[in-house]
DNA sequence: CCAGCTTATGTAAGCGCTTACAGAAAGGCA
DNA sequence: TGCCTTTCTGTAAGCGCTTACATAAGCTGG
């Protein structure tokens, strides 16, 4: 940290010019002179500062990724997938995390300024800044979110999923429902799910808001609902932590699933895999995505594309225990 | 991004030594030149580079944060209370992943180079790159390793609670045991935890090795283990993935939890909790030892201490229903 | 040996911002 | 009004690195 190229120069006896054409190989340097500014490179342990290196480049090297909060597992997975692709590539990761943040503009605000693009999970950047971020020509990549004109989205596919699974349901001969974990907002993932289900279920399901979409949240609605003399005969999560929920209450109030009650999910989260009965479920390719993402930001930034892109994901249907009895059921 | 600190000046008719003044508020500046300063602002939309203020201030105003691996929800929950303090503190997060990477070295050194002090969890940063950043004098906090001089160590405990578990499963009447998911490197979390438990059950325990400590090694060893001739009483786990992974191996072979055969884990990660039966654990603050390593990476940046601490968290038996019978035993 | 071409190297100008220090301006008091 | 003190402002020098362009050095062929 404390040896600049210039000390280098001086011992190697070169210019500092023909130092940094040495360590980038942007330049021709005789065989000789080379050996000599390695020599001192290693003498001194010399390493190029990053701040010099970035503000003369212009560039940072580095991605940033704005997500809500990362105590669900479905985040984790898709940070990994991301970092992943962003290290081969060279770049760096600046990770922000939003939730109860207050001055989030601000912070959000300062990332940008860090790194040559910005992922974001869904909304949890403040509108007004996507916009003026959009307008400077920040390279933008979104996940799970509706399309935005200047930047590249990203989702999972959930209209389709969610019909699949209600068709099954229907198979298992349920006719009552209640969706547990009502949108937040229309057109985002669980709006999707929730329309993918009602178009299959119609009057025969009803939304029942959770506050969060958190394991406990899950537990006090799904406990409300179970109480209530008009029980339904599934319940559909909006996601697998309202369901885990779910089977707690359901736990609690001595309902066997699925003999007295279905339940599914959504994401395929490890403890919906280990749960007792284990979740029926939608996947995600959540890693897949985070790579994903992590492609399309690179070229924005590289400028190998220049034309946002929308792009969805497939998702899986995963039958297990928790929805009923399967002749070929898998065991885990 | 486009506009520089030169036209904010040149637009208010100051100098930008004066634009930098109003805005870091460094200085006295007059109230009639500061509106001027504040109006070029907000008209041009100026916004400091974070490369030229990071560079002339000599520091990063970013901590980073080296990991094996994502994709265990323990270092997800440390991550997570590491980021909220970091941001409360001013501090970016940058985030380097080493499990199959190659040039780990480069890579660690790159993000030293990117950040004003590093957080390593045990041995994922190379030992020669370690001594040399000690050496440097750059701010190292590491978690879950053996006290390092010239560091700040911050680890949970294991032993006395390895051995509080052991004397629970001796009260439950068991006998023969086995350890699955044996140490790799002497003095680390798992060996402690190992030590703790041999302590007190001695040659009625063995150490039966798993090549990761995931649910599918846990569950290949244990599956392995469950068909010998010699069959444990109870298993006590390394953690609570290779847990998981010893309860599908005895779902699979029609081996009754608890009352067959006992399981235990380590961490409380959420699928532990939710697992049936749910898992009797030893609880981490994972949260909150990423919290305490924030901070005390921030005191030694900041220079308000300068002779490295060692720490010791406290961690907790949780029992629950994998273990045995309890009378008070709660749901979940 | 000379000319022309290629390879190698150094100088100077930035990239965007902070701030020490010197000087100017303003205010207060005798 | 003059002097002294305080407040305000600008200039210049960096922070560490990259690289365009000009020049020097080296090599090859006639």
């Amino acid at each position: 940290m404390d040896v600049t190229i210039y000390e280098v120069a001086r011992r190697a006896g070169v210019s500092i010019a023909t130092v940094s054409r040495t360590l980038r190989g942007t330049g021709p340097v005789a065989p000789k002179t080379r050996e000599k500014v390695l020599k001192a490179v290693e003498e001194l342990r010399f390493t190029p500062s990053r701040l010099g290196v970035s503000l003369a480049e212009g560039r940072h090297a580095a991605n940033g990724i704005v997500f809500p909060n990362l105590s669900g597992p479905y985040y984790t997975e898709v940070l990994l997938g991301y970092e992943e692709v962003a290290s081969e590539l060279g770049r760096s990761v600046v990770i922000l995390s939003t939730k109860g943040r207050t001055r989030v503009h601000d912070l959000v605000k300062d990332l940008a300024g860090r790194v040559d693009g910005l992922m974001v999970f869904g909304h949890t950047a403040p509108d007004d800044l996507v916009a003026e971020l959009v307008r400077m020509g920040m390279p933008l990549v979104f996940v799970s979110r509706e399309p935005l004109a200047g930047a590249d989205t990203l989702r999972s596919e959930n209209t389709e999923s969610a019909r699949a699974l209600a068709r099954h349901l229907l198979e298992h001969g349920y006719r009552r429902f209640a969706f547990l974990g009502a949108p937040i907002a229309t057109g985002d993932d669980v709006d999707e799910r929730w329309q993918g289900v009602r178009s299959v279920l119609g009057g025969a399901i009803e939304a029942v808001p959770t506050e969060h979409y958190t394991v406990e949240c899950g537990y006090q609605a799904a406990r409300t609902l179970l109480r209530a003399p008009a029980r339904p005969q599934a319940i559909v999560c909006s996601d697998d932590e309202v369901a885990l929920g779910a089977l707690l209450a359901a736990e609690e109030l001595g309902l066997a699933v699925p003999d007295e009650l279905a339940v599914t999910g959504w994401d395929d989260i490890m403890a919906a895999r280990h749960a007792r009965p284990a979740l029926t479920t939608i996947r995600q390719p959540m890693r897949e995505l985070g790579a994903r993402a992590a492609r399309a930001l690179d070229e924005l930034i590289t400028g190998a594309r220049d034309t946002p892109r929308h792009l969805v994901l497939t998702t899986e249907l995963v039958l297990r225990a928790s929805c009923g009895h399967h002749p070929q059921e898998e065991p885990r």
